[in-house]
DNA sequence: ACCTGAACACCGTTCAAGT
DNA sequence: ACCTGAACACCGTTCAAGT
Protein backbone atom coordinates (compact mmCIF):
# COMPACT_ATOMS: atom_id res chain seq x y z
CA UNK A 1 0.00 0.00 0.00
CA UNK A 2 1.19 3.83 -0.99
CA UNK A 3 2.07 5.65 2.59
CA UNK A 4 0.83 9.22 3.00
CA UNK A 5 -2.87 8.62 1.39
CA UNK A 6 -6.10 8.60 4.01
CA UNK A 7 -7.24 5.03 4.15
CA UNK A 8 -11.35 4.36 3.47
CA UNK A 9 -13.50 1.51 4.79
CA UNK A 10 -13.18 0.13 2.17
CA UNK A 11 -9.30 -0.34 1.99
CA UNK A 12 -9.45 -2.05 5.15
CA UNK A 13 -12.44 -4.29 3.70
CA UNK A 14 -10.79 -5.43 0.61
CA UNK A 15 -7.03 -6.14 2.41
CA UNK A 16 -9.11 -8.22 4.91
CA UNK A 17 -10.60 -10.24 2.28
CA UNK A 18 -6.99 -10.64 1.37
CA UNK A 19 -6.15 -12.19 4.05
CA UNK A 20 -9.42 -14.15 4.13
CA UNK A 21 -8.55 -15.58 0.81
CA UNK A 22 -4.93 -16.31 1.76
CA UNK A 23 -5.42 -18.12 5.12
CA UNK A 24 -9.15 -18.46 6.26
CA UNK A 25 -10.65 -15.48 8.92
CA UNK A 26 -7.91 -16.21 11.59
CA UNK A 27 -5.63 -14.47 9.51
CA UNK A 28 -7.51 -11.75 9.87
CA UNK A 29 -5.00 -9.88 12.35
CA UNK A 30 -5.52 -5.81 13.13
CA UNK A 31 -1.70 -5.48 13.71
CA UNK A 32 -0.76 -7.50 10.58
CA UNK A 33 -3.13 -5.72 8.19
CA UNK A 34 -2.51 -2.05 9.31
CA UNK A 35 1.32 -3.12 9.02
CA UNK A 36 0.62 -3.67 5.37
CA UNK A 37 -1.59 -0.80 5.16
CA UNK A 38 0.80 1.62 6.36
CA UNK A 39 -0.77 2.55 9.49
CA UNK A 40 -0.96 2.11 13.05
CA UNK A 41 -3.94 -0.61 14.31
CA UNK A 42 -5.39 2.94 16.20
CA UNK A 43 -6.49 3.70 12.78
CA UNK A 44 -9.25 0.64 12.19
CA UNK A 45 -11.49 1.68 15.06
CA UNK A 46 -12.31 5.14 13.16
CA UNK A 47 -13.40 3.07 9.68
CA UNK A 48 -14.66 0.03 12.09
CA UNK A 49 -15.82 -0.57 15.82
CA UNK A 50 -13.89 -3.93 16.09
CA UNK A 51 -12.14 -6.93 14.36
CA UNK A 52 -15.51 -8.36 14.04
CA UNK A 53 -16.92 -5.64 12.27
CA UNK A 54 -14.22 -5.74 9.65
CA UNK A 55 -14.62 -9.44 9.24
CA UNK A 56 -18.85 -8.67 8.56
CA UNK A 57 -17.65 -6.20 5.87
CA UNK A 58 -14.95 -7.96 4.31
CA UNK A 59 -17.63 -11.18 4.13
CA UNK A 60 -20.13 -8.67 2.46
CA UNK A 61 -17.64 -7.64 0.28
CA UNK A 62 -17.34 -11.55 -0.86
CA UNK A 63 -20.47 -12.07 -0.72
CA UNK A 64 -20.95 -9.21 -3.60
CA UNK A 65 -19.14 -10.07 -5.95
CA UNK A 66 -18.85 -13.78 -5.55
CA UNK A 67 -22.51 -14.21 -5.36
CA UNK A 68 -24.52 -10.87 -6.26
CA UNK A 69 -23.48 -9.57 -9.36
CA UNK A 70 -22.16 -13.45 -10.44
CA UNK A 71 -25.71 -14.28 -10.18
CA UNK A 72 -27.14 -10.77 -11.79
CA UNK A 73 -24.77 -11.55 -14.94
CA UNK A 74 -25.97 -15.02 -14.81
CA UNK A 75 -29.24 -14.09 -15.17
CA UNK A 76 -29.11 -12.39 -18.01
CA UNK A 77 -28.68 -15.78 -20.12
CA UNK A 78 -32.17 -17.08 -21.10
CA UNK A 79 -31.48 -20.32 -22.10
CA UNK A 80 -30.77 -22.39 -18.41
CA UNK A 81 -28.48 -24.69 -19.94
CA UNK A 82 -26.57 -22.42 -21.19
CA UNK A 83 -26.78 -20.31 -17.87
CA UNK A 84 -25.69 -23.66 -15.63
CA UNK A 85 -23.07 -24.55 -18.08
CA UNK A 86 -21.72 -20.79 -17.76
CA UNK A 87 -21.77 -21.07 -14.15
CA UNK A 88 -20.24 -24.55 -13.58
CA UNK A 89 -17.13 -23.04 -15.85
CA UNK A 90 -17.38 -20.20 -13.38
CA UNK A 91 -16.96 -21.96 -10.61
CA UNK A 92 -14.84 -24.75 -11.92
CA UNK A 93 -12.28 -23.03 -13.72
CA UNK A 94 -11.45 -20.09 -11.27
CA UNK A 95 -9.34 -22.17 -8.74
CA UNK A 96 -9.59 -18.97 -6.13
CA UNK A 97 -12.56 -18.98 -4.94
CA UNK A 98 -14.13 -22.84 -4.18
CA UNK A 99 -11.48 -23.19 -1.14
CA UNK A 100 -12.61 -19.84 0.07
CA UNK A 101 -16.28 -20.60 -0.10
CA UNK A 102 -15.65 -23.98 1.46
CA UNK A 103 -12.94 -22.32 4.49
CA UNK A 104 -16.18 -20.16 4.90
CA UNK A 105 -18.83 -22.75 4.75
CA UNK A 106 -17.11 -25.05 7.19
CA UNK A 107 -17.68 -21.74 9.86
CA UNK A 108 -20.86 -21.38 10.01
CA UNK A 109 -21.26 -22.29 13.54
CA UNK A 110 -19.04 -18.51 14.20
CA UNK A 111 -21.51 -15.56 14.93
CA UNK A 112 -19.97 -13.49 12.73
CA UNK A 113 -19.49 -15.51 9.51
CA UNK A 114 -22.85 -17.79 9.87
CA UNK A 115 -25.08 -14.90 8.78
CA UNK A 116 -23.19 -14.18 5.71
CA UNK A 117 -22.44 -17.78 4.30
CA UNK A 118 -26.36 -18.53 5.17
CA UNK A 119 -27.53 -15.68 2.98
CA UNK A 120 -25.23 -16.34 0.17
CA UNK A 121 -25.72 -20.56 0.42
CA UNK A 122 -29.83 -19.45 0.24
CA UNK A 123 -28.94 -17.56 -3.03
CA UNK A 124 -27.01 -19.72 -4.68
CA UNK A 125 -29.17 -22.84 -4.30
CA UNK A 126 -32.22 -20.56 -5.08
CA UNK A 127 -30.47 -19.68 -8.38
CA UNK A 128 -29.83 -23.28 -9.13
CA UNK A 129 -33.36 -24.10 -8.18
CA UNK A 130 -34.57 -21.39 -10.57
CA UNK A 131 -32.54 -22.66 -13.89
CA UNK A 132 -33.64 -26.38 -13.10
CA UNK A 133 -37.23 -25.11 -12.86
CA UNK A 134 -36.74 -23.35 -16.47
CA UNK A 135 -35.17 -26.51 -17.80
CA UNK A 136 -38.19 -27.87 -17.21
CA UNK A 137 -37.72 -29.94 -13.76
CA UNK A 138 -40.59 -29.86 -11.74
CA UNK A 139 -40.53 -28.20 -7.86
CA UNK A 140 -39.19 -31.58 -6.08
CA UNK A 141 -36.66 -32.55 -8.48
CA UNK A 142 -35.41 -28.58 -9.18
CA UNK A 143 -35.54 -28.06 -5.13
CA UNK A 144 -33.09 -32.06 -4.93
CA UNK A 145 -30.78 -31.30 -7.94
CA UNK A 146 -29.99 -27.64 -7.22
CA UNK A 147 -28.56 -28.99 -3.20
CA UNK A 148 -27.27 -31.81 -4.86
CA UNK A 149 -25.19 -28.96 -7.47
CA UNK A 150 -24.44 -26.77 -4.39
CA UNK A 151 -22.80 -29.88 -2.20
CA UNK A 152 -21.07 -31.41 -5.20
CA UNK A 153 -19.25 -27.88 -5.72
CA UNK A 154 -18.42 -27.41 -1.79
CA UNK A 155 -17.55 -31.28 -1.43
CA UNK A 156 -15.43 -31.42 -4.88
CA UNK A 157 -13.22 -28.03 -2.91
CA UNK A 158 -12.57 -29.88 -0.04
CA UNK A 159 -11.88 -32.83 -1.20
CA UNK A 160 -9.55 -31.51 -3.74
CA UNK A 161 -7.63 -29.63 -0.65
CA UNK A 162 -7.50 -32.72 2.16
CA UNK A 163 -6.20 -34.76 -0.91
CA UNK A 164 -3.56 -32.11 -1.76
CA UNK A 165 -2.11 -33.40 -4.97
CA UNK A 166 -4.13 -36.05 -5.81
CA UNK A 167 -4.11 -36.81 -9.66
CA UNK A 168 -7.48 -37.06 -10.01
CA UNK A 169 -8.62 -33.88 -8.26
CA UNK A 170 -5.80 -31.72 -8.88
CA UNK A 171 -5.85 -29.52 -11.84
CA UNK A 172 -8.29 -26.86 -11.99
CA UNK A 173 -11.23 -28.60 -13.62
CA UNK A 174 -10.21 -32.43 -13.16
CA UNK A 175 -11.97 -34.15 -15.47
CA UNK A 176 -14.43 -36.00 -13.46
CA UNK A 177 -15.75 -32.91 -12.22
CA UNK A 178 -16.60 -31.68 -15.99
CA UNK A 179 -18.30 -35.24 -16.64
CA UNK A 180 -20.56 -34.91 -13.32
CA UNK A 181 -21.20 -31.42 -14.27
CA UNK A 182 -22.23 -32.04 -17.65
CA UNK A 183 -24.72 -35.04 -16.38
CA UNK A 184 -25.86 -32.39 -13.93
CA UNK A 185 -27.29 -30.23 -17.01
CA UNK A 186 -28.18 -32.68 -19.18
CA UNK A 187 -29.71 -35.48 -17.38
CA UNK A 188 -30.22 -33.54 -14.03
CA UNK A 189 -32.49 -36.22 -13.39
CA UNK A 190 -30.03 -38.99 -13.07
CA UNK A 191 -28.47 -37.78 -9.76
CA UNK A 192 -31.41 -38.36 -7.62
CA UNK B 1 -14.18 -32.84 35.73
CA UNK B 2 -13.46 -34.20 39.34
CA UNK B 3 -10.80 -32.14 41.51
CA UNK B 4 -7.94 -34.09 43.20
CA UNK B 5 -6.86 -36.01 40.52
CA UNK B 6 -3.74 -36.03 38.45
CA UNK B 7 -4.20 -35.43 35.00
CA UNK B 8 -2.94 -37.26 31.58
CA UNK B 9 -1.44 -36.42 28.32
CA UNK B 10 -4.78 -38.04 27.14
CA UNK B 11 -7.24 -36.43 29.52
CA UNK B 12 -5.57 -33.09 27.75
CA UNK B 13 -6.54 -34.07 24.37
CA UNK B 14 -9.62 -35.52 24.87
CA UNK B 15 -11.27 -32.31 26.33
CA UNK B 16 -9.12 -30.41 23.17
CA UNK B 17 -11.37 -32.75 21.35
CA UNK B 18 -14.42 -31.75 23.01
CA UNK B 19 -13.62 -27.99 21.89
CA UNK B 20 -13.12 -28.65 18.72
CA UNK B 21 -16.38 -31.08 17.92
CA UNK B 22 -18.13 -27.77 20.29
CA UNK B 23 -16.47 -24.80 18.28
CA UNK B 24 -13.66 -25.84 15.77
CA UNK B 25 -9.83 -25.59 16.37
CA UNK B 26 -9.99 -21.81 17.23
CA UNK B 27 -12.10 -23.35 20.27
CA UNK B 28 -8.85 -25.03 21.88
CA UNK B 29 -8.43 -22.61 24.62
CA UNK B 30 -5.40 -23.23 26.87
CA UNK B 31 -7.61 -21.41 30.03
CA UNK B 32 -10.84 -22.53 29.13
CA UNK B 33 -9.81 -26.00 29.36
CA UNK B 34 -7.77 -25.46 32.16
CA UNK B 35 -10.63 -24.31 34.01
CA UNK B 36 -12.76 -27.06 32.81
CA UNK B 37 -10.39 -29.66 33.94
CA UNK B 38 -9.90 -28.13 37.01
CA UNK B 39 -6.30 -27.11 37.29
CA UNK B 40 -4.15 -23.94 35.89
CA UNK B 41 -3.58 -23.57 32.70
CA UNK B 42 0.60 -23.50 33.70
CA UNK B 43 -0.52 -27.43 33.66
CA UNK B 44 -1.13 -28.33 30.17
CA UNK B 45 3.34 -27.20 29.63
CA UNK B 46 4.18 -30.54 31.83
CA UNK B 47 2.16 -32.34 29.36
CA UNK B 48 2.26 -30.97 25.89
CA UNK B 49 4.95 -28.34 24.66
CA UNK B 50 2.21 -26.25 23.77
CA UNK B 51 -0.99 -25.81 22.38
CA UNK B 52 -0.16 -27.08 18.54
CA UNK B 53 1.13 -29.88 20.30
CA UNK B 54 -1.91 -30.45 22.34
CA UNK B 55 -3.99 -30.00 19.19
CA UNK B 56 -2.10 -32.13 17.61
CA UNK B 57 -2.63 -34.50 20.15
CA UNK B 58 -6.71 -34.26 19.94
CA UNK B 59 -6.51 -34.31 16.12
CA UNK B 60 -4.76 -37.66 16.48
CA UNK B 61 -7.59 -38.83 18.72
CA UNK B 62 -9.86 -38.11 16.16
CA UNK B 63 -7.88 -39.84 13.39
CA UNK B 64 -7.52 -42.54 15.66
CA UNK B 65 -12.23 -43.12 16.70
CA UNK B 66 -13.33 -41.67 13.45
CA UNK B 67 -11.29 -43.16 11.20
CA UNK B 68 -8.58 -46.41 12.11
CA UNK B 69 -10.97 -48.06 14.23
CA UNK B 70 -13.87 -47.54 12.29
CA UNK B 71 -11.94 -48.89 9.25
CA UNK B 72 -10.32 -51.79 11.07
CA UNK B 73 -13.88 -52.54 12.64
CA UNK B 74 -15.53 -52.53 8.58
CA UNK B 75 -12.86 -54.33 6.56
CA UNK B 76 -14.25 -57.46 8.82
CA UNK B 77 -17.66 -57.23 6.54
CA UNK B 78 -16.32 -59.39 3.23
CA UNK B 79 -18.86 -58.18 1.16
CA UNK B 80 -18.30 -55.48 -0.66
CA UNK B 81 -21.45 -53.56 -1.67
CA UNK B 82 -22.61 -54.34 2.91
CA UNK B 83 -18.97 -52.96 3.58
CA UNK B 84 -19.84 -49.90 1.91
CA UNK B 85 -23.47 -49.83 3.21
CA UNK B 86 -22.44 -50.21 6.71
CA UNK B 87 -20.30 -47.02 6.50
CA UNK B 88 -22.43 -44.75 5.04
CA UNK B 89 -25.34 -45.82 7.68
CA UNK B 90 -22.05 -44.97 10.36
CA UNK B 91 -21.36 -41.73 8.51
CA UNK B 92 -24.61 -40.25 7.94
CA UNK B 93 -26.57 -41.99 11.10
CA UNK B 94 -23.81 -40.08 13.09
CA UNK B 95 -24.81 -36.49 13.12
CA UNK B 96 -21.59 -35.16 15.20
CA UNK B 97 -18.83 -36.83 13.05
CA UNK B 98 -20.15 -34.92 9.73
CA UNK B 99 -19.98 -31.28 10.76
CA UNK B 100 -16.24 -31.75 12.56
CA UNK B 101 -14.93 -33.34 9.48
CA UNK B 102 -15.91 -30.79 7.32
CA UNK B 103 -14.62 -27.83 9.43
CA UNK B 104 -11.28 -29.93 9.95
CA UNK B 105 -11.02 -30.56 6.13
CA UNK B 106 -11.36 -26.88 5.85
CA UNK B 107 -8.57 -26.55 7.68
CA UNK B 108 -5.82 -27.92 5.27
CA UNK B 109 -4.01 -24.93 4.84
CA UNK B 110 -3.02 -24.64 8.49
CA UNK B 111 0.11 -26.66 9.50
CA UNK B 112 -0.88 -27.82 12.66
CA UNK B 113 -4.70 -29.56 11.16
CA UNK B 114 -3.08 -30.42 7.47
CA UNK B 115 -0.68 -33.45 8.05
CA UNK B 116 -3.71 -35.20 10.34
CA UNK B 117 -6.17 -33.75 7.66
CA UNK B 118 -5.08 -35.76 4.79
CA UNK B 119 -3.68 -38.84 6.57
CA UNK B 120 -7.29 -38.75 7.12
CA UNK B 121 -8.64 -38.48 3.55
CA UNK B 122 -6.36 -40.29 2.07
CA UNK B 123 -6.95 -43.16 4.25
CA UNK B 124 -10.83 -42.98 3.36
CA UNK B 125 -10.06 -42.91 0.00
CA UNK B 126 -8.08 -45.77 -0.08
CA UNK B 127 -11.05 -47.67 2.02
CA UNK B 128 -13.39 -46.76 -0.85
CA UNK B 129 -11.63 -47.18 -3.69
CA UNK B 130 -10.51 -51.05 -2.05
CA UNK B 131 -14.58 -52.04 -1.73
CA UNK B 132 -14.78 -50.14 -5.03
CA UNK B 133 -12.87 -52.85 -6.32
CA UNK B 134 -14.13 -55.31 -4.93
CA UNK B 135 -17.29 -54.78 -5.81
CA UNK B 136 -15.51 -55.40 -9.48
CA UNK B 137 -14.70 -52.22 -10.43
CA UNK B 138 -11.59 -51.42 -12.72
CA UNK B 139 -8.64 -49.04 -11.57
CA UNK B 140 -10.05 -46.01 -12.81
CA UNK B 141 -13.81 -46.33 -11.78
CA UNK B 142 -12.99 -47.73 -8.34
CA UNK B 143 -10.87 -44.10 -7.76
CA UNK B 144 -13.36 -42.14 -9.55
CA UNK B 145 -16.20 -43.80 -7.43
CA UNK B 146 -14.52 -43.55 -4.30
CA UNK B 147 -13.33 -39.81 -4.38
CA UNK B 148 -16.74 -38.76 -5.90
CA UNK B 149 -18.31 -40.45 -2.48
CA UNK B 150 -15.97 -38.84 -0.41
CA UNK B 151 -16.61 -35.31 -1.54
CA UNK B 152 -20.13 -35.84 -1.59
CA UNK B 153 -19.66 -36.56 1.96
CA UNK B 154 -18.08 -33.55 3.00
CA UNK B 155 -20.18 -31.69 0.99
CA UNK B 156 -23.32 -32.81 2.28
CA UNK B 157 -22.41 -31.79 5.63
CA UNK B 158 -21.31 -28.48 4.53
CA UNK B 159 -24.01 -27.51 2.29
CA UNK B 160 -26.44 -29.07 5.60
CA UNK B 161 -25.13 -26.32 7.97
CA UNK B 162 -24.97 -23.58 5.21
CA UNK B 163 -28.61 -24.00 4.82
CA UNK B 164 -29.06 -24.62 8.25
CA UNK B 165 -33.09 -25.34 8.43
CA UNK B 166 -33.56 -26.36 4.81
CA UNK B 167 -36.18 -29.18 4.97
CA UNK B 168 -34.48 -31.46 2.31
CA UNK B 169 -31.06 -31.30 3.67
CA UNK B 170 -31.62 -31.16 7.35
CA UNK B 171 -32.69 -34.19 9.81
CA UNK B 172 -29.73 -36.60 10.37
CA UNK B 173 -30.35 -38.79 7.14
CA UNK B 174 -32.15 -36.84 4.68
CA UNK B 175 -33.85 -38.93 1.96
CA UNK B 176 -32.21 -37.70 -1.07
CA UNK B 177 -28.86 -38.37 0.44
CA UNK B 178 -29.56 -42.05 1.22
CA UNK B 179 -30.62 -42.64 -2.56
CA UNK B 180 -27.56 -40.70 -3.53
CA UNK B 181 -25.61 -43.29 -1.48
CA UNK B 182 -27.73 -46.03 -1.86
CA UNK B 183 -26.78 -45.21 -6.04
CA UNK B 184 -23.34 -45.41 -5.20
CA UNK B 185 -23.42 -48.96 -4.05
CA UNK B 186 -25.77 -50.66 -6.52
CA UNK B 187 -24.61 -48.91 -9.87
CA UNK B 188 -21.49 -46.79 -9.13
CA UNK B 189 -20.49 -46.88 -12.83
CA UNK B 190 -23.86 -44.08 -12.70
CA UNK B 191 -22.14 -41.22 -11.45
CA UNK B 192 -19.30 -40.73 -13.56
C1' DA C 1 5.71 -36.56 38.95
C1' DC C 2 2.55 -33.00 38.46
C1' DC C 3 0.94 -28.55 39.50
C1' DT C 4 0.78 -23.43 41.18
C1' DG C 5 1.50 -18.54 40.74
C1' DA C 6 3.81 -14.87 39.11
C1' DA C 7 5.94 -12.90 35.21
C1' DC C 8 6.31 -11.81 30.24
C1' DA C 9 4.92 -11.37 25.17
C1' DC C 10 1.48 -10.69 21.91
C1' DC C 11 -2.47 -8.68 20.06
C1' DG C 12 -7.25 -6.61 20.27
C1' DT C 13 -9.25 -2.42 22.16
C1' DT C 14 -9.65 2.39 24.07
C1' DC C 15 -8.76 7.11 24.08
C1' DA C 16 -6.58 11.55 24.64
C1' DA C 17 -3.77 14.10 21.76
C1' DG C 18 -1.94 15.36 17.22
C1' DT C 19 -2.39 17.12 12.11
C1' DA D 1 -11.66 13.76 9.27
C1' DC D 2 -8.23 10.48 10.10
C1' DC D 3 -4.40 8.87 12.57
C1' DT D 4 -0.67 8.23 16.42
C1' DG D 5 1.08 6.46 20.70
C1' DA D 6 0.53 5.04 25.07
C1' DA D 7 -2.19 2.35 28.08
C1' DC D 8 -4.96 -1.75 29.36
C1' DA D 9 -7.06 -6.57 29.01
C1' DC D 10 -6.69 -11.13 27.52
C1' DC D 11 -4.45 -15.30 26.71
C1' DG D 12 -0.41 -18.29 25.34
C1' DT D 13 4.09 -19.35 27.31
C1' DT D 14 7.93 -19.80 30.74
C1' DC D 15 9.82 -21.08 34.98
C1' DA D 16 11.09 -21.17 39.77
C1' DA D 17 8.94 -22.94 43.61
C1' DG D 18 5.67 -26.03 45.89
C1' DT D 19 3.66 -30.89 47.18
Amino acid sequence: MSPDKKLSPDDWARAALDAVAAGGVEAVSVEGLARSLCVTKGSLYWHYADRSALITAALELWERIGTIEIIERLDAIEDPAARLRALFELSIGDARNGPVDSALAARVDDPVVGPVVERVARRRVEFLERAYRDLGLGPAAAAASARIAYSTYLGHFQAAQALRDDPLLGGPAPRYMRRLLHAMVESPRSAH
